[in-house]
DNA sequence: GACATGCAAGAGCAGTGCTCTCGTTGTGGC
DNA sequence: GCCACAACGAGAGCACTGCTCTTGCATGTC
Protein backbone atom coordinates (compact mmCIF):
# COMPACT_ATOMS: atom_id res chain seq x y z
CA UNK A 1 0.00 0.00 0.00
CA UNK A 2 3.02 2.51 -0.37
CA UNK A 3 2.63 5.55 -2.97
CA UNK A 4 3.85 3.75 -6.08
CA UNK A 5 0.85 1.18 -5.75
CA UNK A 6 -1.82 3.64 -5.01
CA UNK A 7 -1.17 5.92 -7.82
CA UNK A 8 -1.06 2.32 -10.39
CA UNK A 9 -4.44 1.65 -8.54
CA UNK A 10 -5.87 4.75 -9.29
CA UNK A 11 -4.20 4.63 -12.71
CA UNK A 12 -6.11 1.15 -13.09
CA UNK A 13 -9.38 2.50 -11.49
CA UNK A 14 -9.20 4.97 -14.28
CA UNK A 15 -8.90 2.49 -17.29
CA UNK A 16 -11.35 -0.04 -15.86
CA UNK A 17 -13.38 3.35 -15.92
CA UNK A 18 -12.65 4.58 -19.65
CA UNK A 19 -13.48 0.48 -20.84
CA UNK A 20 -16.45 0.45 -18.87
CA UNK A 21 -17.88 3.55 -20.54
CA UNK A 22 -16.71 2.66 -23.79
CA UNK A 23 -18.54 -0.81 -23.22
CA UNK A 24 -21.38 1.18 -22.72
CA UNK A 25 -21.15 3.15 -25.94
CA UNK A 26 -20.02 0.00 -27.63
CA UNK A 27 -23.51 -1.27 -26.55
CA UNK A 28 -25.30 1.65 -27.66
CA UNK A 29 -24.17 3.01 -30.88
CA UNK A 30 -22.80 0.25 -32.31
CA UNK A 31 -19.42 -0.31 -33.32
CA UNK A 32 -17.95 2.50 -34.13
CA UNK A 33 -16.94 4.14 -30.49
CA UNK A 34 -16.14 7.77 -30.48
CA UNK A 35 -13.50 7.97 -28.35
CA UNK A 36 -14.54 11.96 -27.68
CA UNK A 37 -17.79 10.49 -26.92
CA UNK A 38 -16.15 8.47 -24.24
CA UNK A 39 -14.50 11.66 -22.79
CA UNK A 40 -17.09 14.27 -22.83
CA UNK A 41 -19.23 11.06 -20.68
CA UNK A 42 -16.23 10.96 -17.98
CA UNK A 43 -16.17 14.76 -17.76
CA UNK A 44 -13.13 14.66 -19.20
CA UNK A 45 -11.04 16.07 -22.40
CA UNK A 46 -10.77 14.03 -25.10
CA UNK A 47 -6.95 13.91 -25.48
CA UNK A 48 -6.73 12.94 -21.71
CA UNK A 49 -8.21 9.76 -22.21
CA UNK A 50 -4.28 8.91 -24.30
CA UNK A 51 -3.09 9.22 -21.40
CA UNK A 52 -4.61 5.67 -20.91
CA UNK A 53 -4.74 3.92 -24.15
CA UNK A 54 -2.38 5.21 -26.87
CA UNK A 55 -5.20 5.08 -29.37
CA UNK A 56 -8.62 4.14 -30.38
CA UNK A 57 -7.54 0.67 -31.37
CA UNK A 58 -5.61 0.14 -28.13
CA UNK A 59 -8.50 0.75 -26.20
CA UNK A 60 -10.69 -1.36 -28.68
CA UNK A 61 -8.04 -4.27 -28.48
CA UNK A 62 -8.40 -4.15 -24.04
CA UNK A 63 -12.00 -4.48 -25.20
CA UNK A 64 -10.96 -7.42 -27.27
CA UNK A 65 -9.07 -9.06 -24.54
CA UNK A 66 -11.94 -8.79 -21.84
CA UNK A 67 -14.32 -10.34 -24.27
CA UNK A 68 -12.84 -13.21 -24.71
CA UNK A 69 -12.31 -13.80 -21.03
CA UNK A 70 -15.64 -12.87 -20.31
CA UNK A 71 -16.81 -16.10 -23.01
CA UNK A 72 -13.75 -18.04 -22.24
CA UNK A 73 -14.89 -17.69 -18.38
CA UNK A 74 -18.92 -18.31 -19.15
CA UNK A 75 -18.04 -21.52 -21.27
CA UNK A 76 -15.33 -23.13 -18.53
CA UNK A 77 -18.39 -22.45 -16.25
CA UNK A 78 -20.77 -24.12 -17.92
CA UNK A 79 -18.47 -26.66 -18.51
CA UNK A 80 -17.63 -27.39 -14.67
CA UNK A 81 -21.72 -27.55 -14.07
CA UNK A 82 -22.02 -31.11 -15.88
CA UNK A 83 -20.07 -34.19 -15.54
CA UNK A 84 -22.10 -36.14 -18.75
CA UNK A 85 -19.84 -35.32 -21.53
CA UNK A 86 -22.87 -34.66 -24.12
CA UNK A 87 -24.64 -32.87 -21.95
CA UNK A 88 -21.40 -30.99 -21.14
CA UNK A 89 -20.92 -30.02 -24.41
CA UNK A 90 -24.72 -28.82 -25.46
CA UNK A 91 -24.48 -26.95 -21.68
CA UNK A 92 -21.05 -24.95 -23.01
CA UNK A 93 -22.40 -23.72 -26.21
CA UNK A 94 -25.60 -22.88 -24.76
CA UNK A 95 -23.47 -20.78 -21.97
CA UNK A 96 -21.25 -19.04 -24.99
CA UNK A 97 -24.71 -18.27 -26.93
CA UNK A 98 -26.77 -16.94 -23.61
CA UNK A 99 -23.37 -14.54 -23.57
CA UNK A 100 -23.14 -13.65 -26.92
CA UNK A 101 -26.82 -12.85 -26.76
CA UNK A 102 -26.86 -10.89 -23.70
CA UNK A 103 -23.76 -9.13 -25.26
CA UNK A 104 -23.80 -8.93 -29.05
CA UNK A 105 -22.07 -5.99 -29.45
CA UNK A 106 -18.68 -7.94 -27.86
CA UNK A 107 -19.95 -10.40 -29.90
CA UNK A 108 -19.01 -8.64 -32.96
CA UNK A 109 -16.08 -7.76 -31.38
CA UNK A 110 -14.84 -10.75 -31.73
CA UNK A 111 -16.53 -12.72 -33.74
CA UNK A 112 -17.73 -10.13 -36.47
CA UNK A 113 -15.57 -9.09 -39.59
CA UNK A 114 -12.67 -7.35 -38.12
CA UNK A 115 -12.20 -3.52 -37.46
CA UNK A 116 -10.89 -1.80 -40.64
CA UNK A 117 -7.63 -1.32 -40.35
CA UNK A 118 -7.13 -3.34 -36.94
CA UNK A 119 -4.48 -6.11 -36.48
CA UNK A 120 -5.07 -8.66 -33.61
CA UNK A 121 -1.66 -8.59 -31.08
CA UNK A 122 -0.60 -11.39 -30.17
CA UNK A 123 -2.35 -10.97 -26.80
CA UNK A 124 -5.50 -11.51 -27.93
CA UNK A 125 -3.73 -15.56 -28.77
CA UNK A 126 -4.53 -16.88 -25.43
CA UNK A 127 -7.73 -16.20 -24.52
CA UNK A 128 -9.20 -16.70 -27.67
CA UNK A 129 -8.60 -20.56 -26.87
CA UNK A 130 -10.73 -20.74 -23.88
CA UNK A 131 -13.97 -21.86 -25.62
CA UNK A 132 -12.12 -23.99 -27.92
CA UNK A 133 -10.76 -25.84 -24.72
CA UNK A 134 -14.18 -26.08 -23.23
CA UNK A 135 -15.19 -27.97 -25.55
CA UNK A 136 -12.04 -30.48 -26.29
CA UNK A 137 -12.66 -31.10 -22.20
CA UNK A 138 -16.17 -32.20 -23.28
CA UNK A 139 -14.76 -35.09 -25.42
CA UNK A 140 -11.53 -35.65 -23.38
CA UNK A 141 -14.42 -36.53 -20.76
CA UNK A 142 -15.83 -38.81 -23.15
CA UNK A 143 -13.16 -40.81 -23.78
CA UNK A 144 -12.47 -41.28 -20.42
CA UNK A 145 -15.58 -42.64 -19.49
CA UNK A 146 -15.64 -44.53 -22.58
CA UNK A 147 -18.52 -42.50 -23.78
CA UNK A 148 -16.94 -42.00 -27.35
CA UNK A 149 -17.85 -44.74 -29.72
CA UNK A 150 -18.28 -43.55 -33.42
CA UNK A 151 -15.70 -41.45 -34.51
CA UNK A 152 -15.90 -39.06 -37.59
CA UNK A 153 -13.98 -39.54 -40.85
CA UNK A 154 -10.35 -39.61 -40.59
CA UNK A 155 -9.15 -35.86 -41.95
CA UNK A 156 -7.00 -37.07 -44.73
CA UNK A 157 -3.42 -35.78 -46.62
CA UNK A 158 -1.95 -32.71 -45.17
CA UNK A 159 -5.34 -31.55 -42.89
CA UNK A 160 -4.93 -34.96 -41.33
CA UNK A 161 -1.12 -33.99 -40.36
CA UNK A 162 -1.72 -31.07 -39.59
CA UNK A 163 -4.66 -32.10 -36.66
CA UNK A 164 -2.39 -34.64 -35.68
CA UNK A 165 -0.20 -31.41 -34.65
CA UNK A 166 -2.69 -29.25 -33.14
CA UNK A 167 -3.61 -32.49 -31.15
CA UNK A 168 -0.05 -32.64 -29.93
CA UNK A 169 -0.52 -28.61 -28.73
CA UNK A 170 -3.61 -29.19 -26.91
CA UNK A 171 -1.84 -31.75 -24.59
CA UNK A 172 -4.81 -33.13 -23.57
CA UNK A 173 -4.67 -36.69 -25.15
CA UNK A 174 -7.61 -36.54 -27.88
CA UNK A 175 -6.32 -38.04 -30.70
CA UNK A 176 -6.29 -35.80 -33.99
CA UNK A 177 -9.65 -36.85 -35.64
CA UNK A 178 -11.53 -35.53 -33.21
CA UNK A 179 -9.61 -32.56 -32.70
CA UNK A 180 -11.11 -32.21 -35.97
CA UNK A 181 -14.66 -32.51 -34.86
CA UNK A 182 -13.63 -30.54 -32.14
CA UNK A 183 -12.62 -27.48 -34.02
CA UNK A 184 -15.50 -28.23 -36.46
CA UNK A 185 -17.84 -27.80 -33.73
CA UNK A 186 -16.33 -24.08 -32.54
CA UNK A 187 -16.90 -23.13 -36.01
CA UNK A 188 -20.05 -24.68 -36.05
CA UNK A 189 -20.90 -22.49 -32.88
CA UNK A 190 -19.36 -19.16 -34.10
CA UNK A 191 -21.73 -19.54 -37.00
CA UNK A 192 -24.65 -20.33 -35.16
CA UNK A 193 -24.47 -17.20 -33.21
CA UNK A 194 -23.24 -15.13 -35.77
CA UNK A 195 -26.12 -16.35 -37.89
CA UNK A 196 -28.42 -15.38 -35.53
CA UNK A 197 -27.17 -12.37 -34.13
CA UNK A 198 -26.01 -10.81 -37.35
CA UNK A 199 -29.64 -11.41 -39.47
CA UNK A 200 -28.96 -14.10 -41.38
CA UNK A 201 -31.65 -16.04 -40.06
CA UNK A 202 -34.38 -13.44 -40.01
CA UNK A 203 -37.44 -14.50 -42.17
CA UNK A 204 -36.42 -18.21 -42.00
CA UNK A 205 -36.02 -19.25 -38.76
CA UNK A 206 -38.29 -16.51 -36.34
CA UNK A 207 -39.31 -18.25 -33.73
CA UNK A 208 -37.55 -21.46 -31.95
CA UNK A 209 -33.89 -20.33 -32.63
CA UNK A 210 -33.06 -22.14 -29.44
CA UNK A 211 -34.75 -25.34 -30.57
CA UNK A 212 -32.53 -25.11 -33.70
CA UNK A 213 -29.22 -24.23 -32.04
CA UNK A 214 -29.27 -27.13 -29.89
CA UNK A 215 -30.28 -29.38 -32.63
CA UNK A 216 -27.04 -28.21 -34.13
CA UNK A 217 -24.83 -28.82 -31.57
CA UNK A 218 -25.99 -31.62 -30.75
CA UNK A 219 -25.23 -32.56 -34.43
CA UNK A 220 -21.74 -30.89 -33.62
CA UNK A 221 -21.24 -33.14 -30.61
CA UNK A 222 -21.89 -36.43 -32.28
CA UNK A 223 -19.55 -35.77 -35.26
CA UNK A 224 -16.81 -35.13 -32.53
CA UNK A 225 -17.50 -38.47 -31.28
CA UNK A 226 -20.28 -37.24 -28.75
CA UNK A 227 -23.13 -38.97 -29.34
CA UNK B 1 -33.58 6.64 -77.69
CA UNK B 2 -35.09 9.81 -76.49
CA UNK B 3 -33.27 12.15 -74.30
CA UNK B 4 -35.02 11.13 -71.26
CA UNK B 5 -33.77 7.26 -72.22
CA UNK B 6 -30.06 8.54 -72.71
CA UNK B 7 -30.49 10.81 -69.32
CA UNK B 8 -31.35 7.62 -67.69
CA UNK B 9 -28.54 5.56 -69.35
CA UNK B 10 -25.76 8.35 -67.95
CA UNK B 11 -26.82 7.93 -64.67
CA UNK B 12 -26.68 4.27 -64.70
CA UNK B 13 -23.23 4.16 -65.49
CA UNK B 14 -22.34 7.07 -63.46
CA UNK B 15 -24.29 5.36 -60.50
CA UNK B 16 -22.21 2.19 -61.60
CA UNK B 17 -19.07 3.59 -61.80
CA UNK B 18 -19.30 4.85 -58.05
CA UNK B 19 -20.03 1.38 -57.11
CA UNK B 20 -16.76 0.11 -58.31
CA UNK B 21 -14.51 2.91 -56.85
CA UNK B 22 -16.43 2.51 -53.85
CA UNK B 23 -15.43 -1.22 -53.94
CA UNK B 24 -12.18 -0.51 -54.92
CA UNK B 25 -11.82 1.57 -51.48
CA UNK B 26 -13.88 -1.05 -49.55
CA UNK B 27 -11.26 -3.10 -50.53
CA UNK B 28 -8.41 -1.20 -49.98
CA UNK B 29 -9.17 0.63 -46.95
CA UNK B 30 -11.93 -1.65 -45.18
CA UNK B 31 -14.92 -1.56 -44.25
CA UNK B 32 -14.76 1.99 -43.22
CA UNK B 33 -15.88 3.79 -46.79
CA UNK B 34 -15.45 7.40 -47.07
CA UNK B 35 -17.48 9.36 -49.40
CA UNK B 36 -15.41 12.36 -49.70
CA UNK B 37 -12.85 9.81 -50.81
CA UNK B 38 -14.75 8.10 -53.82
CA UNK B 39 -15.31 11.80 -54.78
CA UNK B 40 -12.34 12.70 -54.82
CA UNK B 41 -11.18 9.11 -56.93
CA UNK B 42 -13.77 10.23 -59.32
CA UNK B 43 -12.92 13.60 -59.78
CA UNK B 44 -16.18 15.88 -58.36
CA UNK B 45 -17.39 17.10 -55.38
CA UNK B 46 -18.78 15.05 -52.63
CA UNK B 47 -21.67 16.74 -52.38
CA UNK B 48 -21.92 15.53 -56.46
CA UNK B 49 -22.05 11.83 -55.24
CA UNK B 50 -25.60 12.78 -53.20
CA UNK B 51 -27.01 12.60 -56.75
CA UNK B 52 -27.11 9.15 -57.01
CA UNK B 53 -27.09 8.03 -53.36
CA UNK B 54 -28.71 9.36 -50.71
CA UNK B 55 -26.64 8.42 -48.37
CA UNK B 56 -23.68 6.31 -47.23
CA UNK B 57 -25.91 3.65 -46.11
CA UNK B 58 -27.56 3.77 -49.33
CA UNK B 59 -24.37 3.57 -51.35
CA UNK B 60 -23.51 0.22 -48.64
CA UNK B 61 -27.07 -1.09 -49.53
CA UNK B 62 -26.68 -1.29 -52.94
CA UNK B 63 -23.10 -2.93 -52.69
CA UNK B 64 -24.59 -5.12 -50.25
CA UNK B 65 -27.27 -6.48 -52.83
CA UNK B 66 -25.22 -6.97 -55.37
CA UNK B 67 -22.50 -8.89 -53.43
CA UNK B 68 -25.50 -10.87 -52.42
CA UNK B 69 -26.29 -11.58 -56.01
CA UNK B 70 -22.67 -12.05 -56.84
CA UNK B 71 -22.39 -15.18 -54.20
CA UNK B 72 -25.66 -16.52 -55.25
CA UNK B 73 -24.52 -16.32 -58.96
CA UNK B 74 -21.31 -18.16 -58.07
CA UNK B 75 -23.42 -20.83 -56.03
CA UNK B 76 -26.04 -21.50 -58.52
CA UNK B 77 -23.34 -21.73 -61.53
CA UNK B 78 -21.19 -24.40 -59.56
CA UNK B 79 -24.71 -26.13 -58.44
CA UNK B 80 -25.35 -26.29 -61.99
CA UNK B 81 -21.79 -27.73 -62.82
CA UNK B 82 -22.31 -30.86 -61.11
CA UNK B 83 -24.54 -33.89 -61.72
CA UNK B 84 -24.01 -35.97 -58.41
CA UNK B 85 -26.22 -34.40 -55.43
CA UNK B 86 -22.78 -34.98 -52.67
CA UNK B 87 -20.56 -33.64 -55.21
CA UNK B 88 -22.87 -30.79 -56.29
CA UNK B 89 -23.23 -29.87 -52.32
CA UNK B 90 -19.50 -30.23 -52.33
CA UNK B 91 -18.95 -27.86 -55.17
CA UNK B 92 -21.33 -25.20 -54.41
CA UNK B 93 -19.98 -24.80 -50.71
CA UNK B 94 -16.47 -24.66 -52.30
CA UNK B 95 -17.29 -21.85 -54.94
CA UNK B 96 -18.84 -19.47 -51.90
CA UNK B 97 -15.80 -19.93 -50.15
CA UNK B 98 -13.62 -19.29 -53.39
CA UNK B 99 -15.71 -16.43 -54.13
CA UNK B 100 -15.41 -15.13 -50.08
CA UNK B 101 -11.53 -15.00 -50.71
CA UNK B 102 -11.45 -13.20 -53.53
CA UNK B 103 -14.02 -10.81 -51.92
CA UNK B 104 -13.48 -11.23 -48.15
CA UNK B 105 -14.02 -7.34 -48.06
CA UNK B 106 -17.80 -8.17 -49.84
CA UNK B 107 -17.95 -11.00 -47.63
CA UNK B 108 -17.80 -8.97 -44.30
CA UNK B 109 -20.25 -6.69 -46.06
CA UNK B 110 -22.84 -9.45 -46.53
CA UNK B 111 -22.08 -12.10 -43.68
CA UNK B 112 -20.01 -10.10 -41.04
CA UNK B 113 -20.95 -7.81 -38.08
CA UNK B 114 -23.67 -5.71 -39.18
CA UNK B 115 -22.17 -1.68 -39.76
CA UNK B 116 -23.64 0.35 -37.00
CA UNK B 117 -26.76 1.72 -37.56
CA UNK B 118 -27.31 0.32 -40.67
CA UNK B 119 -30.11 -1.33 -41.27
CA UNK B 120 -31.14 -4.18 -44.10
CA UNK B 121 -33.93 -3.32 -46.23
CA UNK B 122 -36.41 -5.41 -47.61
CA UNK B 123 -34.48 -5.18 -50.80
CA UNK B 124 -31.40 -7.67 -49.74
CA UNK B 125 -34.05 -10.33 -48.56
CA UNK B 126 -34.76 -12.20 -51.81
CA UNK B 127 -30.90 -12.03 -52.90
CA UNK B 128 -30.38 -13.58 -49.93
CA UNK B 129 -31.55 -16.74 -49.60
CA UNK B 130 -29.26 -17.87 -53.26
CA UNK B 131 -27.02 -19.72 -51.96
CA UNK B 132 -29.59 -21.45 -49.33
CA UNK B 133 -31.85 -22.84 -52.01
CA UNK B 134 -28.64 -23.79 -54.16
CA UNK B 135 -28.01 -25.95 -51.05
CA UNK B 136 -31.52 -27.43 -51.20
CA UNK B 137 -31.22 -28.03 -54.96
CA UNK B 138 -28.76 -30.80 -54.12
CA UNK B 139 -31.16 -32.10 -51.46
CA UNK B 140 -34.38 -32.59 -53.88
CA UNK B 141 -31.42 -34.23 -56.27
CA UNK B 142 -30.29 -36.13 -53.99
CA UNK B 143 -34.01 -37.23 -53.11
CA UNK B 144 -34.73 -37.45 -56.48
CA UNK B 145 -32.34 -39.59 -57.22
CA UNK B 146 -32.62 -41.69 -54.27
CA UNK B 147 -29.62 -40.67 -52.63
CA UNK B 148 -30.89 -39.86 -49.52
CA UNK B 149 -30.93 -42.55 -47.06
CA UNK B 150 -30.04 -41.75 -43.60
CA UNK B 151 -31.62 -39.20 -42.24
CA UNK B 152 -31.28 -36.25 -39.41
CA UNK B 153 -32.43 -36.30 -36.13
CA UNK B 154 -36.14 -35.00 -36.16
CA UNK B 155 -36.53 -31.62 -35.27
CA UNK B 156 -38.73 -31.21 -32.18
CA UNK B 157 -41.19 -29.23 -30.96
CA UNK B 158 -41.52 -25.64 -32.29
CA UNK B 159 -39.12 -25.65 -34.05
CA UNK B 160 -39.68 -28.59 -36.03
CA UNK B 161 -43.08 -27.32 -36.99
CA UNK B 162 -41.35 -23.72 -38.22
CA UNK B 163 -38.85 -26.34 -40.48
CA UNK B 164 -42.19 -27.73 -41.61
CA UNK B 165 -43.67 -24.33 -42.51
CA UNK B 166 -39.73 -23.44 -43.82
CA UNK B 167 -39.82 -26.69 -46.12
CA UNK B 168 -43.65 -25.00 -47.37
CA UNK B 169 -42.44 -21.80 -47.74
CA UNK B 170 -38.93 -23.39 -49.71
CA UNK B 171 -41.87 -25.15 -52.12
CA UNK B 172 -39.17 -27.68 -53.23
CA UNK B 173 -40.22 -30.52 -52.31
CA UNK B 174 -37.83 -30.86 -49.56
CA UNK B 175 -39.34 -32.48 -46.26
CA UNK B 176 -38.93 -30.61 -43.04
CA UNK B 177 -36.63 -32.11 -41.28
CA UNK B 178 -34.07 -32.22 -43.90
CA UNK B 179 -34.73 -28.11 -44.31
CA UNK B 180 -33.17 -28.40 -41.50
CA UNK B 181 -30.23 -30.13 -42.53
CA UNK B 182 -29.66 -27.33 -45.56
CA UNK B 183 -30.09 -24.85 -42.73
CA UNK B 184 -27.78 -26.04 -40.43
CA UNK B 185 -25.12 -26.86 -43.20
CA UNK B 186 -26.10 -22.95 -44.47
CA UNK B 187 -24.95 -22.30 -41.19
CA UNK B 188 -21.86 -24.02 -40.91
CA UNK B 189 -20.48 -22.47 -44.28
CA UNK B 190 -20.85 -19.27 -43.01
CA UNK B 191 -19.38 -20.18 -40.20
CA UNK B 192 -16.53 -22.09 -41.48
CA UNK B 193 -15.96 -19.09 -44.60
CA UNK B 194 -16.01 -15.96 -41.55
CA UNK B 195 -13.98 -18.11 -39.38
CA UNK B 196 -11.21 -18.13 -42.08
CA UNK B 197 -11.53 -15.24 -43.49
CA UNK B 198 -11.66 -12.79 -39.70
CA UNK B 199 -8.51 -14.88 -37.79
CA UNK B 200 -10.68 -17.51 -35.81
CA UNK B 201 -8.25 -20.21 -37.32
CA UNK B 202 -5.07 -18.44 -36.91
CA UNK B 203 -2.34 -19.84 -35.12
CA UNK B 204 -4.40 -23.70 -35.36
CA UNK B 205 -4.99 -24.13 -38.51
CA UNK B 206 -2.54 -22.84 -41.03
CA UNK B 207 -1.91 -25.09 -43.75
CA UNK B 208 -4.65 -26.95 -45.43
CA UNK B 209 -7.78 -24.90 -44.49
CA UNK B 210 -9.04 -26.20 -47.79
CA UNK B 211 -8.93 -29.93 -47.00
CA UNK B 212 -10.76 -28.79 -43.21
CA UNK B 213 -12.77 -26.74 -45.44
CA UNK B 214 -14.11 -29.87 -46.98
CA UNK B 215 -14.09 -32.13 -44.44
CA UNK B 216 -16.43 -30.53 -42.36
CA UNK B 217 -18.86 -29.45 -45.44
CA UNK B 218 -18.89 -33.21 -46.26
CA UNK B 219 -20.05 -33.83 -42.83
CA UNK B 220 -22.74 -31.05 -42.81
CA UNK B 221 -24.15 -32.66 -46.22
CA UNK B 222 -24.07 -35.63 -44.46
CA UNK B 223 -25.88 -34.76 -42.18
CA UNK B 224 -28.72 -33.00 -44.66
CA UNK B 225 -28.83 -36.50 -45.89
CA UNK B 226 -26.69 -36.32 -49.01
CA UNK B 227 -24.34 -39.10 -47.45
C1' DG C 1 -37.14 33.14 -76.02
C1' DA C 2 -38.98 31.62 -71.39
C1' DC C 3 -39.22 28.14 -68.36
C1' DA C 4 -38.09 23.87 -65.94
C1' DT C 5 -35.24 20.12 -64.81
C1' DG C 6 -30.92 17.64 -63.69
C1' DC C 7 -26.44 18.11 -62.36
C1' DA C 8 -22.09 19.68 -60.20
C1' DA C 9 -19.44 22.74 -57.27
C1' DG C 10 -18.49 25.23 -53.15
C1' DA C 11 -19.14 26.77 -48.59
C1' DG C 12 -20.38 25.47 -44.25
C1' DC C 13 -21.80 22.70 -39.92
C1' DA C 14 -20.96 19.41 -36.51
C1' DG C 15 -18.49 15.71 -35.60
C1' DT C 16 -14.12 12.51 -35.58
C1' DG C 17 -8.95 10.70 -34.25
C1' DC C 18 -4.92 12.43 -32.90
C1' DT C 19 -0.93 15.76 -31.66
C1' DC C 20 1.16 19.43 -29.36
C1' DT C 21 1.74 22.68 -25.89
C1' DC C 22 0.93 24.55 -21.59
C1' DG C 23 -0.07 24.80 -16.73
C1' DT C 24 -0.91 21.96 -12.47
C1' DT C 25 -0.26 18.48 -9.14
C1' DG C 26 1.33 14.77 -6.77
C1' DT C 27 5.52 11.76 -5.86
C1' DG C 28 10.34 10.06 -4.80
C1' DG C 29 15.03 11.17 -3.72
C1' DC C 30 17.97 14.09 -1.30
C1' DG D 1 11.43 20.00 4.13
C1' DC D 2 12.56 20.98 -0.33
C1' DC D 3 13.02 20.34 -5.21
C1' DA D 4 13.21 18.12 -9.56
C1' DC D 5 10.49 15.28 -12.28
C1' DA D 6 7.06 12.54 -14.08
C1' DA D 7 2.24 12.04 -14.60
C1' DC D 8 -1.78 14.30 -15.66
C1' DG D 9 -5.66 17.26 -17.56
C1' DA D 10 -7.17 20.98 -20.55
C1' DG D 11 -7.28 23.45 -24.69
C1' DA D 12 -6.16 24.64 -29.31
C1' DG D 13 -5.43 22.98 -33.64
C1' DC D 14 -4.93 19.85 -37.94
C1' DA D 15 -6.87 17.03 -41.28
C1' DC D 16 -10.52 14.35 -42.01
C1' DT D 17 -15.59 12.67 -42.10
C1' DG D 18 -21.06 12.68 -43.51
C1' DC D 19 -24.27 15.66 -44.90
C1' DT D 20 -26.93 20.13 -46.19
C1' DC D 21 -27.82 24.27 -48.56
C1' DT D 22 -27.16 27.56 -51.97
C1' DT D 23 -25.54 28.92 -56.34
C1' DG D 24 -24.43 28.52 -61.17
C1' DC D 25 -24.58 26.05 -65.43
C1' DA D 26 -26.17 23.17 -69.10
C1' DT D 27 -29.77 20.92 -71.35
C1' DG D 28 -34.49 19.78 -72.81
C1' DT D 29 -39.48 21.38 -73.40
C1' DC D 30 -43.15 24.55 -74.32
Amino acid sequence: MNAANLRARVRAEMTEEIKQVALRHLATDGANLSLRAVARDLGMASSAVYRYFASRDDLLTALIIDAYDAVGEAAEKAAASQADPVERWVTITHAVRDWAIANPHKWALIYGSPVPGYQAPQDTVVPATRVIFALAGAVQAGLATGRITEVPPQPAGRFGEEMAAVAEQFGTGVPPHLVGGVMSGFIHLCGAISGELFGQLNNTIDEDREGFFEWQMRAAAAFAGLA
